[in-house]
DNA sequence: GTTCTACTGATAGGGCATTATCAGCAGGGA
DNA sequence: TCCCTGCTGATAATGCCCTATCAGTAGAAC
């Protein structure tokens, strides 16, 4: 017997999930599941981190997320659709900025032979809360 | 009462850390700990993984080693005291190779009031050996 | 309001890279 | 050659991140 119901998956519209995304799209860089639970408790009390992987998870495999991986960290996650970009890493207080502009000629430093798909680029040092 | 030795400290010169020092230098990449096991075994049969561990470590703090880490993935290792350089990550068999030269015009990709301290740039594609 | 069931929080479990442990081995000075 | 002790291999233990589990909760269609 087929269902009456179409094959629809649900994605119920919770407060978590609601808290989740607007900390993500609020915050201008990139943040962890632990900076995301922070920013997102506030308006979803109790919020646990469980529910963060999860939603993050989800957000990515639905497309307006991505990961931002950096050497030797765990993941941080931003929005899709923005344009090609970089980030700052600071030393002092570990977050994560994004940095507009990308020097583009990197074609040239790419081996003989060697099929350029992609790149990666990340700044250290400061920010300017810590700088000062 | 004083010993009559010097506080210096031992350091055998071993079997299995000459095994070690000489793929690494031999290697004109970054190699893991699991490719200096297999690169360095043929020289030291039976050499075991945490003997790499502990030589990459006290190889590190002793200077002559650096760690390189890449996004997502677990660090690599280089001898220390080369130029300035990056690095290109093949996609396809996983292997990380050095590559000369760098958009040395980085600095003004740093927002206002940031500090730039280091940088670190990952290419990504296929190695020569891959791309065919 | 009722009902169905996806969602949630707490936490146990899993995966992986690295380190600690420990008995036996092997540099290398005497 | 002898002896001291640092070194080694096997593997248990750790640490960190993330996922699975499960009973209770709360969207949302009717």
């Amino acid at each position: 017997m087929l269902s009456h119901q179409s094959s629809q998956r649900s994605e119920r519209d919770t407060q978590q999930r609601r808290a989740i995304r607007s900390a993500i799209e609020r915050a201008d860089r990139p943040l962890s599941p632990r900076e995301v639970l922070d920013q997102a408790e506030p308006q979803s009390p109790g919020l646990g981190i469980a529910t963060v992987y999860r939603t993050l998870k989800s957000g990515v495999e639905g497309g307006w997320l991505q990961a931002v991986e950096l050497p030797g960290e765990a993941p941080r996650y931003e929005p899709t659709g923005k344009e090609h970009h970089h980030h700052f890493h600071c030393r002092s207080c570990d977050r994560v900025y994004e940095i507009e502009g990308c020097p583009d000629d990197l074609r040239h430093l790419t081996p003989p032979g060697f099929a350029l798909e992609a790149h990666e680029i990340v700044l250290y040092g400061r920010c300017a809360e810590c700088a000062r």
